[in-house]
RNA sequence: GGGGCCGUAGCUCAGUUGGGAGAGCGCUAGCUUUGCAAGCUAGAUGUCGCCGGUUCGAGCCCGGCCGGCUCCA
């Protein structure tokens, strides 16, 4: 052998190569090549992101669908954050890579799985691996694995070794640790470059048991065998190469050194800011993926798993220097390297650098808010002479103002302090006990619904074409879980927990695509069944809901009808929907693509991607577009086509969505703008747009950076709206006498005289009668949509809900009467002054006291007297009073220094006059201030404020 | 889904058993200077996020809602 020359030949060995090598080595061996699957798999709920290239095969291997075929191979994108500390650190850790995978359901196994993997490996004709360059291990209890490697294979025995079921089992210890389910020994192949440590490259699932409960003999052999294997691609690759790290592999090195070129160091494989580069690299490829798919950062589960991703590399960005986001000019780079194998990628580059870096500059301004957060616990610890910061501080700081630990130690140790990481790893774990636990599903479960799924596989969906029908019940499962179990039937009436039917064919809409399920009735001979809601579980249709009379058993048969009113009403906000999508689009752009839907009856809710609210005139065209569309009578139709067809005709297609093969197609118009919508939906639609009725947005809001939220009303609902507005909106006008196109204008007038009021009021100035703005008779009339704006515009004025704003108007307008009755009482009695005051005082000893009534006087004003009588007289005790409407009486109380170094209180002076009149009060000894609530004994308080005042002093 | 923090002048924020709404920056005017930077003096600007409760009295206490930030799962 010539192993310069087998070296040579595999340097030139690319990624993109050797990923096109697998999957067409095995499409020699009759598998079928399956696209991967997408990165956030929304309609997987037990995962956040793809673990593995057997994710998108979980139903396959458990028997749930109906197979099309039962070998498959893929490279599948995969995420893992598990080990996120180790990316950068090690030469193999990754977020985000991809896996390589060949699989079988029940077609076949070990034998042929370990023939092809050792095939691929050392033909010249794939990989041509040395063979003595490779060893394997398998489990220790599998000795059928070892022979085949051993005796047909020709493997020697000393480069076989035998695992443990932590090492060599899958998933990793179950025989004597669980869980229950399918699982199976491994078979892991190592290649060993020369020069180098042995790589383990790929690893054989041979998933053979079925384990029920605690050893021993808890391993049952499955009757249907499976193979799951998979091939790290970058490592692989990284081997081929000989290179030191995956990181170094032609498809990850350009983005290293576009990472480095970006933060304006140097690239070396052994510094800190080699593994910060590193990291960056992984980071940002994961994310560009993510948000590729419409996952933004955010604050909850994948949303905030890339929030997190994204922060990290930010933070190593900030700790070489860097202030100013950074990460989204690498992004171009990662699509050029994937955009071989993705090239989707390339459809939403600026985009995806767009939102990135949105990001990036909010992190960086968290940072700068840290940085002063964390000077001021420093601060602190000088005080108390402290050398180790808290980890319990950290924590809590990163808790609440997402202060990264890392910023905080790397600043301690320039200040020679110290960084308590332990208390921090604790206060963290006493936070993720504190904000709960997320109960997983996991594979392989035994519910009731599984194994009637076993049996079964699906349900018929009836309801495109009917909303009535008749059917057989497959099953009947009470309790709830993990309780649940199937009935034969059962005759309860009654019972506080629903019940779920499952039939073998039904008109009712299961829950999905953002639609909700179809609520009815199931009738049988002598009984009757409620149909509250409807779910779907994989394929089969769940009807929820309660028995009301009879008797109900497994194998009835039933006439299931749905309810055609509610079903209509859900038609027309759906079909709305596609419309409002539609109109978005042509009003926004074609960035304003759907995040997220929910159909109702007559109400929907549709998430879109834009960055900035939508303004009130944007919306009035887009409401104008869609009733537009609905005048046109446009027809709707759908139809089932192939995916590529329907990509052919520009169906909007939306990430997350698992998409069947062959799909359903929603098609609209030509709608008004002689444009058509065409999406693909597996709701229920109108057949034309006229039949959605009336159309109403009712709200735009923000729900997360970058996404607004809009809600809307259809058919009857939405005519009420329409009526409550322009109602609101007429007796807002009358209330304020002027046209209804003046209400914003006259309620600026109304809070302007409001404010004028009160300031007048405590400021002790006279009334002045300034005219109003000049409006016109109540007489013109708006059009709805001029209509809605101009209550939004009041409604925005007074910070109140559009439709309550006649009632703050109405309350609005009572205040500034009462205020303007209080001005009137108080220029009734006169000017106040302090001269004035004077006149009624009386003197005890030195001191002059003025007790009195100081009518329609605000406060503010009572406290200015008080102080003018101080300035004047050089020994003086005030109290004031005055009546607030029929109800109130308001005391403020003032002495002078003297008194106060005389052991007088102002506090303790007001406090009996206060008790006379019903109420209480206190305050500093120069100042104190109390009320009451009856006013008629005002005349009796004022007697009772001069004796005390005279006791006091005289004490 | 759960925990924490925040919402006071145009901006950054302070507001201490609940008892006169503040500072700095900015803004306006005047003064000073050959001019600029600046300095001095005076002044204006607030539904204290919204609603309700407790209280004689709430920016402050309690409850609900809205908005923003943040962490955990």
């Amino acid at each position: 052998m010539a192993p310069e020359l087998t070296l040579t030949s595999l340097l030139a060995m690319k990624t993109d190569e050797l990923r096109e090598k697998y999957l067409s080595f095995f499409e020699t061996k009759g598998h079928t090549r399956v696209a991967s699957d997408v990165l956030v798999p929304t309609w997987d709920p037990s995962v956040l992101f793809t673990p593995a290239g057997m994710n998108q095969f979980k139903d396959h291997f458990l028997g749930k669908v109906k197979l099309d075929f039962t070998r498959a191979t893929t490279c599948q994108k995969c995420m893992r954050t598990g080990d996120i500390d180790n990316v950068g650190r090690t030469p193999r850790h990754h977020t985000f890579f991809e896996m390589l995978g060949n699989f079988s359901f029940g077609d076949y196994f070990k034998d042929e799985a370990i023939h092809w993997a050792w095939e691929f490996l050392t033909d010249k004709k794939w990989l041509g691996l040395p063979p003595e360059t490779l060893s394997v291990t398998v489990y220790k209890d599998d000795q059928q694995a070892a022979d085949i490697w051993h005796e047909k294979i020709g493997v020697p025995t000393s480069r076989i070794s035998y695992e443990e079921e932590d090492e060599n089992f899958w998933p990793a210890s179950a025989p004597s640790q669980g869980p229950d389910g399918v699982c199976g020994p491994c078979s892991e192949i190592y290649y060993t470059a020369p020069g180098r440590e042995a790589l383990e490259i790929w690893n054989l699932v041979f998933t053979q048991f079925n384990r029920v409960g605690d050893p021993p003999d808890n391993l049952r052999p499955l009757p249907s065998k499976n193979i799951d294997t998979g091939m790290g691609l970058e490592r692989t690759a990284a081997a081929l190469q000989d290179v030191e790290t995956n990181f170094h592999i032609d498809i990850l090195m350009p983005i290293v050194q576009a990472a480095a070129e970006v933060c304006g160091v140097k690239y070396e494989y052994h510094s800190e800011n080699g593994r910060r580069l590193r990291r960056i690299t992984d980071h940002v490829r994961a994310c560009t993926f993510a948000v590729h798919e419409n996952v933004y950062p955010g604050a909850n589960k994948e949303k905030y798993v890339v929030k997190r991703l994204l922060r990290r590399a930010v933070l190593d960005g900030h700790q070489i220097g860097l202030r100013d986001p950074f990460l989204c000019k690498i992004v171009p780079t990662v699509v050029e390297m994937m955009a071989g194998t993705y090239p989707e990628l390339k459809e939403t580059t600026e985009r995806v650098a767009g939102v990135i870096e949105k990001e990036e500059a909010n992190f960086f301004a968290t940072i700068d808010g840290g940085l002063n957060r964390i000077e001021q616990s420093f601060d602190e610890m000088r005080k108390e002479n402290r050398t180790t910061v808290d980890g319990h501080v950290a924590a809590d700081l990163y808790q609440t103002f997402g202060v990264p630990p890392e910023l905080f130690e790397s600043l301690a140790a320039e200040h020679n302090l110290a960084f308590d990481w332990d208390g921090y790893e604790q206060a963290m774990l006493e936070h993720g006990e504190a904000s709960g636990k997320l109960t997983h599903t996991v594979m392989g479960s035994k519910g009731p619904i599984d194994s009637l799924k076993q049996v079964h596989h699906k349900t018929d969906f009836l309801g495109y074409d009917v909303t009535e029908a008749s059917a057989t019940v497959l099953g009947i499962i009470a309790g709830k879980a993990p309780n649940d179990h199937l009935c034969d039937k059962m005759e309860e009436i009654g019972h506080e927990d629903p019940v779920r039917i499952v039939l073998d064919k039904t008109p009712f809409y299961g829950e999905s695509g953002g639609q909700v399920g179809d609520v009815g009735k199931l009738m049988g001979a002598g009984f009757e069944f409620d149909v509250i809601d409807t779910q779907k579980d994989g394929e089969l249709f769940v009807h929820i809901g309660h028995l009301k009379s009879g008797v109900m058993s497994e194998g009835d048969t039933v006439q299931a009808a749905v309810d055609t009113g509610r079903r209509d009403a859900i038609r027309r906000a759906h079909s709305a929907t596609h419309l409002l999508h539609h109109a978005l689009r042509k009003h926004l752009g074609d960035h304003a693509q759907q995040q997220g839907s929910k159909v109702e009856a007559d109400w929907l809710r549709f998430d879109f991607t834009n960055l900035s609210p939508v303004t009130p005139e944007q919306l009035a065209a887009i409401t104008e577009d869609v009733t537009s569309d609905v005048a046109t009578a446009a027809e709707v139709k759908w139809e089932t086509l192939p995916l590529a067809e329907a990509r052919k005709q520009g169906a909007m297609m939306l990430f997350g969505e698992k998409y069947p093969d062959p799909v359903r197609m929603v098609s609209m118009g030509p709608l008004s703008a002689g444009t058509n919508s065409r999406e693909l939906c597996g709701g229920t639609h109108l057949t034309n747009t006229k039949q959605v009725g009336a159309f109403e947005i009712i709200s735009e809001e923000g729900v997360s950076a970058g996404t607004r939220r809009i809600v809307a009303l259809t058919g009857q609902r939405a005519e009420q709206q329409v009526v409550e507005t322009t109602t609101a909106l007429d007796k807002t006008a009358k209330l304020l006498s002027c046209a209804a196109s003046q209400v914003p204008e006259a309620v600026t007038a109304l809070l302007a005289e409001q404010r004028s009021l009160k300031k007048l009021l405590s400021s002790g100035g006279a009334a002045s009668d300034e005219p109003g703005p000049k409006l016109s008779s109540p007489t013109d009339q708006l059009s709805y949509q001029q209509a809605k704006i101009t209550l939004t515009e009041a409604g925005r004025l007074l910070s109140v809900a559009p439709l309550a704003v006649p009632e703050r108007v109405e309350s609005l307008l009572s205040e500034v009467e009462s205020m303007k009755r209080q001005l009137a009482e108080r220029d009734a009695a006169g000017p106040l002054s302090a001269d004035k005051l004077l006149e009624s005082a009386t003197k005890i000893g030195a001191t002059t006291v003025v007790v009195a009534e100081t009518p329609g006087a605000p406060q503010n004003l009572m406290r200015q007297l008080i102080d003018q009588l101080r300035a004047k007289e050089d020994s003086v005790a005030v109290l004031l009073a005055a009546r607030e409407g029929d109800e109130k009486v308001t005391l403020i109380a003032g002495i002078s220094k003297d008194l106060q170094q005389a052991k007088v209180s102002a506090g303790k002076w007001i406090g009996p006059v206060a008790k006379t009149l019903g109420g209480g009060g206190g305050g500093r000894p120069d100042m104190a201030q109390a009320g009451g609530k009856q006013p008629e004994k005002l005349p009796e308080a004022l007697e009772v404020a001069l004796k005390t005042i005279k006791e006091m002093i005289d004490a």
